[in-house]
DNA sequence: AAAAATGCTACTGAATTAGTAGCATACGTC
DNA sequence: GACGTATGCTACTAATTCAGTAGCATTTTT
């Protein structure tokens, strides 16, 4: 019996295209697929504030490998939700449009702390 | 020369608890972390609507493995997010926080597609 | 009793990530 | 020109996570 064969590619998700777990190619799909590479999120949020040269964000984001953060900044730069500029890796104007967007689930993440903790 | 000891644990990331990334147990650490469990994100965003059972849940999220489905069950039950009624898998109180929390992100997702599109 | 549905486990192979070392280029300094 | 330093990044191996398939145990339905 032949495996299944894989049909969602490798490569980068991006709304338009197919992804891993997904063919429609619609952009929440793409973005639920970027989300899922570890430190990704963490990278924007790192980044909140302003641009930051390689080894410090690698510092700001817990001394993670720089294998892995060149990676991410490969994804995010294909992305466009950073560029590389003077003063180091920052946001692009979309990548602070999900940083704000994402503000909101950060502010949720408290209170999902605080209900735990009543148990 | 010794390998780093891993000081982040393998299981589940809470909130309070140091996760893989993150030694503080900040809360927003702790989803970070979640949210780069592949498919978690994506099963909650699939019951948006309501509860689903395990071979329908796993239909909507692409057909992913029974294992994987399972593995981000149990992580999903333990954060508190989702819980098993006789309709099936469905979100908590605080899982359909999460989900409303996320609606700004699906709606950037909109924008970002239509900006890469541009170019 | 038979059939179907349910949640779930076992197993192997593939992909992703962790962790460490170090390269190549550019820059300033002595 | 030799030296030290900072920069972004690559190479490599080992560990972890995930994909994909088969099928079990229990309950519900017919």
């Amino acid at each position: 019996m032949a495996r299944k064969t894989r049909v969602t590619p490798k490569g980068l998700p991006l709304p338009g295209k197919p992804v891993r777990g997904s063919e429609t190619g619609r952009p929440i799909m793409a973005l639920l697929d970027l989300a899922s590479r570890r430190g990704l999120l963490r990278i924007v949020w790192e980044l909140r504030h302003g641009a930051l040269k390689f080894r410090p964000l690698q510092q700001a984001c817990g001394d993670i490998s720089p294998t892995l953060l060149n990676q991410r900044m490969k994804d995010l730069r294909e992305a466009q939700l950073v560029e590389l500029s003077d003063e180091g890796y920052r946001l692009t104007a979309l990548g602070q449009g999900l940083r704000r967007a994402f503000e909101p689930v950060s502010v949720w993440a408290e209170q999902w702390a605080q209900e735990l903790n009543r148990n």
